[in-house]
DNA sequence: CTGGAGTGCCAATGCGTATTGGCAGCACGC
DNA sequence: GCGTGCTGCCAATACGCATTGGCACTCCAG
């Protein structure tokens, strides 16, 4: 056969660059650069860029990202930064943009702000020619000013004027959990929510606020606790709400974490759930369906957060054009409503103690 | 003051490249290349060098890392494949290597195999160039051979004559769980394990298989449940044991999720724990002390290992020698060697019924 | 046959950094 | 005063790919 060829087969041996790609094709690099890059449109006549692809795939050619983020001053990579990773919430983000950004051909960067700042994160990201981030309930209106300058940003569940952002409806999450609490005849409710001034818990905190008031409830200060927004948190958050006269029939609670501590400290005290107590989280972590008794909460789809968040930026980087198209603007602004949430009644909650059911006739 | 400097200052409105500084220090752009690499002991005159770093820091210079990747041949960045991340001990895995990978100036690439097959995601790994991989049980034997040529690779909890990996003691895991439930009196015992083939899980189970054996204690296939490694799974198979007769007074779950789901289905059938039945997982998630009653489980220190991996990672980068001196062999093999696991003993097992405590005189 | 409009390709250059080799300049010995 | 050896710096080049501008060539109308 043909026993010409210097090199006759290598793949992978050392790298392939896209010379050798051109040399075997008998074309120059520019050329073979245009028909490998992606305008797929370049004018190469047919029969060049078949010879150029075959011999792409006979060398095994895999472009060099690095290089051709230097070229293009694209890196085609994502940071997501979040602030703590073992927040299973935040985590279903993550797996959310990492299968969005993954698939669209972008890396992920991830960086966890509970092992180092954010603008630390951020300087090492826009070191590296980051297409853009996405901010995960990070704080992003307390950063240096030009901490983001020419990147894109995605924010997740944190409004702003600067930034295009994703969010859950989260007041009408806190309206749906009261809606519910009330629905089962609670009279004596309490909250629980995070001590962080994070914006989605203050929605929900709000909504719940607001549909209470709306039907003449009271929401005295003493039958509402800040906490860590962790298990520990709400164990500590419901310790004390037991311990007071009268005693609330039914706590909200800002997550899912804090609920499930709730629940703990019911059944650690001897509460009953729900007979004596009813708890109602709020995110649907997968965890809040393993617990005894299942918890009730306000299902917030945190993988399609993350997946539309990863979209949104993908959205900004690659139609950098302004104004956008029609098309373009109309995507994004689907992508930037808020995600519906609704209430997925479960095991830990019920009628309030002395409540009647009202049945269908 | 000096107003000759033609851009006075221009924190980050652009760019600020080497050339800049350069400019600014009066030298050339290979000395201040010399001066702002890592080379500390270059031969730079001690004036030249200040004045250079001077410069850098009044433009605010940031080195541009794709350049320097380029450059170098080296990306600075890790990828870490993990088969899922909703697990929450490969997320703990990620969160310990990402902390030590991001305070050595290393970026973390994620990668989650349940949205794109590993092989796909190493290729798109090398085409970064990026330095190093950390592979979480993600088949690594399978893999092609030329799927990881030319890359550094770590693997955890996976064995392998071609790479080095960090793990825990698994087989010694299964041990002591046996230990603790022969300790409690327990004869009829069972075991659930994940369908999947990993190595770990292989040992946890042969080391509590050897430990009953040895102690004399039956260990039939019809107390031997496979199911998948998700709480679900956990369920399924519990239920089927508990329709057992003699229901088993003691299950070795092979992890946390598995033995959360077995918790839930006791109690869902009525079954009390650890009264009639004692439960014990394996990992330790976090979750574990969340459920009630609280999970009886062999802690494997997933933060520590992933921290671990990327210790060992980063060795490998970063002494590249062959063979390696004897300091950093020994914090190699220091590196590799197998974590100890210990039991935590929590609610969710206790005496066999009938069992008699032996206290201490 | 000539002029113009395309088409298809390539030479040259750039992206920002690292590295090599060598050229000045100085100090020192004799 | 001349060679020797050293220090401190820079010119040139490389890394792998993308992009610009223009040249050569074909095709067709005139």
């Amino acid at each position: 056969m043909s026993d010409v060829s210097p090199p006759p087969r290598n793949p992978g041996s050392s790298r392939v660059t896209i010379r050798d790609v051109a040399a075997r094709a008998g074309v120059s690099q520019p050329t073979a650069s245009l028909v490998l890059g992606k305008h797929p449109r370049a004018r190469v006549a047919t029969a060049t860029r078949e010879r150029v692809l075959a011999a792409a795939e006979e060398l095994g050619y895999r472009p060099n990202v690095v290089a051709r983020s230097l070229a293009r001053g694209r890196s085609f990579a994502l940071g997501i930064v979040v602030p703590d990773l073992r927040n299973p919430f935040v985590l279903d983000v993550v797996a959310g943009a990492e299968r969005v950004a993954s698939s669209a051909g972008y890396a992920v960067l991830l960086c966890d702000q509970s092992a180092r700042p954010v603008a630390s994160h951020l300087d090492t990201l826009r070191a590296r020619q980051i297409d853009g981030v996405l901010l995960d309930a990070v704080g992003a209106a307390a950063l240096p000013d030009d901490a983001l300058r020419g990147v894109n940003v995605v924010l997740i569940d944190e409004p702003s004027d600067r930034w295009p952002g994703v969010s859950t409806d989260a007041r009408q999450a806190g309206r749906v959990a009261a809606d519910h609490l009330l629905a089962l005849g609670h009279r004596t409710v309490a909250f629980i929510g995070p001590s962080s001034d994070v914006h989605a818990f203050r929605m929900r905190e709000r909504g719940f606020v607001e549909t209470l008031r709306a039907a003449g409830v009271a929401v005295p200060s003493e039958r509402w606790r800040r906490s860590a927004a962790t298990v520990r948190g709400g164990q500590a958050a419901m310790r004390s709400l037991l311990s007071q006269t009268p005693r609330p029939t039914a706590v909200f609670c800002a997550n899912d974490l804090l609920a499930i501590g709730a629940v703990k400290q019911c059944l650690t005290q001897g509460v009953a759930l729900p007979s004596d107590v009813s708890v109602v989280g709020c995110d649907d972590i997968e965890m809040s369906r393993f617990i005894t008794p299942e918890l009730t909460t306000v299902s917030i789809p945190a993988r399609e957060l993350g997946a539309r968040a990863a979209r949104l930026l993908l959205s900004y980087i690659e139609h950098p054009e302004d104004p956008p198209d029609s098309q373009t603007r109309a995507a994004r602004s689907a992508l930037s409503r808020p995600l519906p949430v609704r209430l997925v009644s479960r095991g830990s909650s019920a009628y309030a103690p002395g409540a009647t059911p009202v049945l269908p006739s």
